[in-house]
DNA sequence: GGACCTCAAGTTTTT
DNA sequence: CTTGAGGTCC
């Protein structure tokens, strides 16, 4: 701070009457909000013009540096608020940096930066520039379930088989070019994406850009001349024809259309870059491909561009992030300042430096050295338990022990100050199922949303067709939902008649009825819904107002627009009543079906937060309202992912164990870059804890339903022993003494030296051997005994049970206080050798 | 249109 | 093992 203040009263004595821009806005406006930053972060606040890359480790205040920039960019006058362009990942987050800012500013500025997340930033400028890609202003944003729904209609009419080829992976192959910012055309065709069509194709359908294969006459009559392969890129067209048609698209189209937008048309472009002076972007390291490019193009002008990020906190590779973006920052912005923050303010140095220890075993890192001035803490806690229930009871001992101040050495926490951060959300049910036992409080984070709900899902298709008549998926879903009797026969008659005459279902369904297609209970169903569809549309009508970038206050007050009859809310009301739906839940005698409603009523309910049922299925589109505003202190569980950008006082890490985390399939997948993605999780969970972090680990896991012997993780190893404190030696002695004795048979996949000759794994054996009271459990590998149904036998952990069902090498047991469970012969003995088991 | 059966898969998921 | 999706049979 001394230093800065020194430099200050330098530059204030060197500087020129009159000084800088700067300097006389400086000595206009007091800036209090600069004195709380240490040196590196008031560098990156105040080195405003040019390129900047924040290195900003974990817990350094970034977040802190990013607004007090915004607030400087106002301050100095460098720019009018809509002039700064900030982008975040998530809506939180661009709620938190919008609060902040606002009371940095207080109310001395006159409106808000561009402020969101790339895909509302870019919903905004696609709303207005819609039809240069072909789409309407009112396009629909799709979710992953109406997407999948309509890949699959296009491949069955390719007649792709979805067994071979499952629609998942292939849209996930799309959608991986859409990150890449690859449409249809710039897709370069590869070998492994020709799929087979199981269909027979004619002449005229083969065409000249398929490549024919099995050119065989099997059908003369029909015309049909043999099957062919059809790419997956031509899949991807195809795809992005329909999205079109239905004035709609995905998540990837928002930032993939923008970027071709700006790509063809420069004068557009260059609108836009005189707009944004100033460029802010959040968890840069987080950027696929088409964000990064977007972005670039945005700030080639003012060049004003400025990434915060930590490359070691880059885990979302697997969808499509680009650690690249960040590590290539200074060539991509040439002149670029790289600033570092690496003073930490959250966690202990103890904490700090496990995560650093851990971190380090990735290569192709830029670097940082966190350090802090808090005081040493605790050391990082490691306990290995018998299996996953043993893990879940101890921990829930300890949060209660916490809570109520009773663990010696530690101060007292409240719930709120506890979270269990896991790999994968699987791992959650033990710790549900225990804290439900014992009535501790908790709340999962990343569940299923709420709007993912069936019933969700159904009022939101309506309201998508009431706004939007081109929906047709949206009208697919609703069409015989509550049962109308329309089946697929008369769905069908629609989709042709639609087809036929090229509009949406709806017109199509007007048509059938018309044209006498439809017949009898179906043709009086579809009439009604069709005229109801009508009404309700021509009530959401009034309701409607896209805001554009112009959308100053003074805009916004001079537009003009007929007073709705009757409010959106009651609309969505009317229309879930009317149709029908409301009474279907009603009449249902399922133990769902009071729930059902019960959402219902909370989804009007939440309509009352938007002005419009269009801004509502905007947020639906783009939120994932994770947030409860429950007030009762609760334990969290969530997984690492989720909890990235959070802190808590205590952090319990669980189920460190080789397969499960690292994740065996990331490693598959990925390779050693899968293993690094999986390292920098383990770094986000302990630089999430503030006080007190405690790693587990499980020596005996059911994996798919068998129970399996598990090594404790790598990651484990990776930390530099004199910051963990082991806590129980003994326990760790058993779990290694059988995972060892298990691990020669146990898992062919992890055979190879790798685990068994890493300096962790030898270490950990060292450390065994010196701990004599640990005596090694050494079950019997060679003769795995048989076992005959009714052999009263003996568990290390269930203790005595009959075997009950048997195939040599799995039993069942019905242990006499476990109750029955599944497991390998090898894992039990004889009941009468019992007492020969050395514990 | 619903009940039942078989089979395959089985992480993470900011928008 | 458990779940979900798809197919088949009444």
């Amino acid at each position: 701070m001394s230093r800065f203040d020194e430099e200050d009263a330098f530059e204030a004595a060197v500087a020129p009457a009159g000084g800088s821009l700067t300097q006389r806005a400086m000595a206009a406006r007091p800036m209090p909000y600069l004195d709380g930053l240490n040196p590196a972060q008031r560098e990156a606040v105040e080195t405003l013009d040019g390129p900047v890359l924040m290195l900003a480790g974990a817990g350094t205040g970034k977040t802190k540096a990013l607004t007090c920039r915004i607030a400087h960019l106002l301050n100095t006058g460098r720019a009018r608020p809509n002039e700064i362009l900030a982008v975040t990942f998530t809506n939180k987050a661009a709620r938190e940096m919008k609060e902040r800012v606002g009371s940095l500013m207080g109310t001395s500025v006159a409106g808000m930066p561009w402020l969101g997340t790339f895909h509302s930033v870019c919903v905004k400028q696609l709303r207005r520039h819609a039809e240069l890609v072909g789409l309407k202003s009112n396009f629909t944003i799709l979710d992953t379930d109406d997407v999948l729904r309509l890949f699959k209609q296009i491949m069955k009419a390719e007649g792709i088989d979805d067994k071979r080829h499952p629609p998942r992976v292939l849209m996930g192959r799309i959608d991986a070019w859409k990150n890449q910012a690859l449409s249809p055309a710039k897709v370069i065709g590869r070998e492994e994406d020709e799929l087979w069509s199981d269909r027979l194709y004619s002449q005229d359908e083969m065409g000249t850009e398929h490549q024919a294969y099995e050119f065989k006459r099997r059908n003369p009559e029909s015309g049909a001349i043999g099957r062919r392969i059809v790419t997956l890129k031509e899949l991807y067209r195809q795809y992005q024809d329909r999205l079109r048609a239905l004035n709609a698209c995905d998540f990837g189209d928002l930032l993939l259309h923008m970027v071709t937008i700006f790509q063809k048309h420069p004068d557009l472009l260059e609108q836009y870059q005189r707009w944004y002076k100033y460029i802010l972007v959040d968890e840069y390291q987080d950027t696929n491909v088409a964000q990064y490019l977007w972005l670039r193009l945005l700030g080639a002008a003012h060049k004003n561009v400025c990434c915060v990020g930590d490359d070691d906190q880059s885990i979302y590779g697997w969808r499509g992030a680009e650690v690249g973006n960040i590590l290539r920052f200074e060539k991509d912005f040439p002149g670029a300042k790289v600033v570092r923050l690496e003073q930490n303010y959250r966690s202990t140095p103890h904490i700090l430096a496990a995560a650093s220890g851990v971190i380090a075993g990735n290569t192709n890192r830029l670097g940082k050295d966190l350090w802090t001035a808090e005081p040493e803490g605790e050391l990082v806690r490691l306990i290995g338990h018998w299996d996953y229930e043993d893990e879940a009871r101890w921990i829930g001992e300890e949060i209660e022990a916490m809570a109520s101040g009773s663990r010696a050495k530690l101060r007292q926490f409240s719930l709120e100050d506890m979270a269990i951060l896991v790999r994968a959300s699987h791992q959650m049910r033990a710790f549900e199922d225990r804290f439900l036992k014992i009535g501790l409080a908790y709340r999962v984070i990343g569940g299923p949303k709420f709007y993912e709900r069936l019933e969700c899902r159904d009022a939101i298709a309506y309201f998508r067709v009431v706004i939007q008549p081109e929906d047709d998926l949206a009208f697919e879903r609703i069409i015989n939902t509550p049962k109308r009797g329309v089946g697929p026969k008369a769905l069908l008659d629609i989709q042709t008649m639609a087809r036929a005459n090229g509009v949406s279902l709806k017109e199509g369904a007007r048509l059938a009825i018309q044209e006498g297609l439809l017949k009898g209970k179906a043709k009086g169903a579809v009439a009604e819904l069709v005229t109801q569809l009508d009404t309700w549309s021509s009530l959401a009508e009034q309701q409607i107002r896209y805001p554009g970038i112009e959308d100053d206050e003074a805009v916004v007050e001079s537009v003009d627009y007929v007073p709705a009859e009757i409010s959106h809310v009651e609309l969505a009301e009317r229309i879930l009543d009317e149709s029908g739906y409301t009474a279907m839940w009603q009449n249902d005698k399922t133990p769902e079906a009071p729930g059902r409603l019960e959402n219902l009523k909370e989804l009007v309910k939440g309509l009352d937060e938007h002005d419009n049922l269009n801004g509502f299925l905007e947020n639906v589109a783009l939120s994932v309202d994770n947030d409860s505003n429950e007030f009762d202190p609760k334990v969290t569980i969530m997984t690492l992912h989720g909890a990235k950008g959070l802190e808590f006082p205590v952090v319990f890490l669980p189920g460190w164990e080789e397969g499960l985390f690292p994740s065996q399939r990331s490693m598959d997948e990925s390779g050693l870059s899968g293993l690094e993605e999986e390292r920098r999780l383990a770094y986000v969970g302990i630089t999430r804890a503030e006080e007190l972090c405690t790693i587990s680990f499980a020596s005996n896991r059911p994996v798919f339903g068998q129970w399996q012997s598990q090594l404790p993780s790598r990651f484990i190893d990776e930390m530099p022993h004199e910051h963990v404190d082991v806590m129980t030696p003994q326990a760790v002695g058993s779990g290694f003494g059988t995972s060892r004795a298990g691990a020669a048979s146990f898992d062919d996949r992890v055979s190879d030296a790798d685990v068994y000759n890493s300096p962790g794994w030898k270490r950990l054996q060292n450390r065994q051997n010196r701990a004599p009271s640990a005596k090694p459990i050494t079950l019997d590998m060679q003769a795995a005994p048989v076992f005959t149904v009714g052999e009263r036998v003996f568990h290390v952990k269930f203790g005595y049970g009959e075997v009950m069902q048997s195939d040599g090498a799995n039993l069942t047991v019905e242990f006499d206080h476990a109750g029955s469970k599944t497991l390998k012969a090898q894992y039990v003995k004889p009941a009468a050798q019992a007492d020969d088991a050395p514990f």
